[in-house]
DNA sequence: GTCTATAGGCTGATAGAC
DNA sequence: GTCTATCAGCCTATAGAC
């Protein structure tokens, strides 16, 4: 990796060099934390780079600095999102019982959602294009989003193993299914406000019941 | 119902005064079906007043005669948009089996979904406040959402009466869980470009017989 | 790096002429 | 009823001074 310092040729003040180049990387992440309590408190198209600057206290055009544009900020806040989510997932790891374990994912998916209604929003319910360049551009080694699903996907494949789910089912399949319908409960809560009027709670207990029901 | 001549108290030219009702009705059905056309085309965010206005080769100022803001017009949409959907579904009823009306209804509601993306999106995926306004408003005798649901939920109260499911199972949560899980397929897909990989069909498929075969 | 100032858009909605 | 003209506001992004 380069720093500043290799980059520019003058590496003698080394102090210098290190403090500015910590100084920028702590607005740009002041920037980005900024842009996050909007989104949080106003949702995703209230955010706007006036705001942002306004918070955390630079004229607008400062922020181009940092940031491309204000999409680079949004991609950014998707990302974070992603490693927000595996946080809120990994737990349920720890469940050896793969039944027990996918009923563990359902819940804690939904209340992650529930609780960063936001978030939430911009990571799956906004703008395709939004998520497209954010599949785009990286081919992500590291891809939170990824290992989240792998969680789930990974919990059919040892019921498989296990022999408790038949075996020609598609891991994938059955993954992207569970995901789907906790998907649609999250969603529907997010977007509809009085329309199910069945709790979030009571919801993924069916959803989950019944759903992991019908594989055994 | 009263009528304009009515109102305005001068029936004498009955002929003219229904023209004009006419006309006037003519137009408001024609701002209707233009903001349709950009919704469908370019997404709800891009639905302005003046784009409306070109369309119907009208004056901006003259949308205000018939409707009282850009948010009635996007109201009025949601609910043609629930009317198109129950005539989605209600083909589905014709299935004397619970079972495979369940999994028709399924297969068409996420057709539906997909077919028409952005009235989806302005009916389940947007601002909450756009439904609220739909629900708070009208206190809806004919609504189309609820008779839409009662197809699903009724489903399912048939399957209680011969027997096929637990007595003690709420229809309601039932036929709430069965909504959250089609509409997390429809709305994965119209929100995601790469997500989820198996295609709609599949996806359908796949949830409506795991759940369906984990009540019986 | 950060600023001010501004270009060049867009928006919903309304007053007042005809 | 429909128009023109416009208010009052928002936005992203950039040029150029410091």
């Amino acid at each position: 990796m380069l720093t500043v310092q290799n980059v520019k040729g003058y590496a003698s003040k080394m102090g210098t060099g290190e403090r500015k180049e910590r100084e920028r990387a702590d607005l740009r992440g002041r920037i980005l934390e900024a842009a996050r309590a909007i989104v949080f408190a106003e949702g995703a198209s209230a955010l706007t780079m006036r705001k942002i600057a306004e918070a955390v206290e630079y004229a607008p055009a400062t922020l181009y600095q940092h940031f491309e544009n204000r999409e680079a900020i949004v991609r950014e806040l998707c990302l974070a999102g992603f490693h927000e989510l595996l946080r809120a997932l990994a737990p349920c790891a720890s469940y050896d019982d793969p039944l027990a374990r996918l009923e563990a994912l359902g819940i804690a998916y939904v209340r992650f959602g529930l609780e960063r209604p936001e978030t939430y929003r911009l990571m799956f319910m906004e703008d395709p294009a939004i998520t497209a360049a954010l599949y785009g551009s990286l081919a992500e080694p590291d891809d939170a989003g990824e290992q989240s699903f792998n969680l789930i996907a990974g919990s059919f494949e040892t019921l498989k193993a296990r022999g408790q789910v038949a075996e020609d089912a598609d891991s994938k399949v059955l993954g992207e299914t569970f995901w789907a319908a906790v998907h649609g409960i999250v969603s529907l809560k997010l977007a509809c406000p009085h329309y199910p009027e069945t709790s979030a709670e009571v919801l993924t207990a069916s959803m989950t019941r019944t759903l992991l029901h019908g594989l055994t």
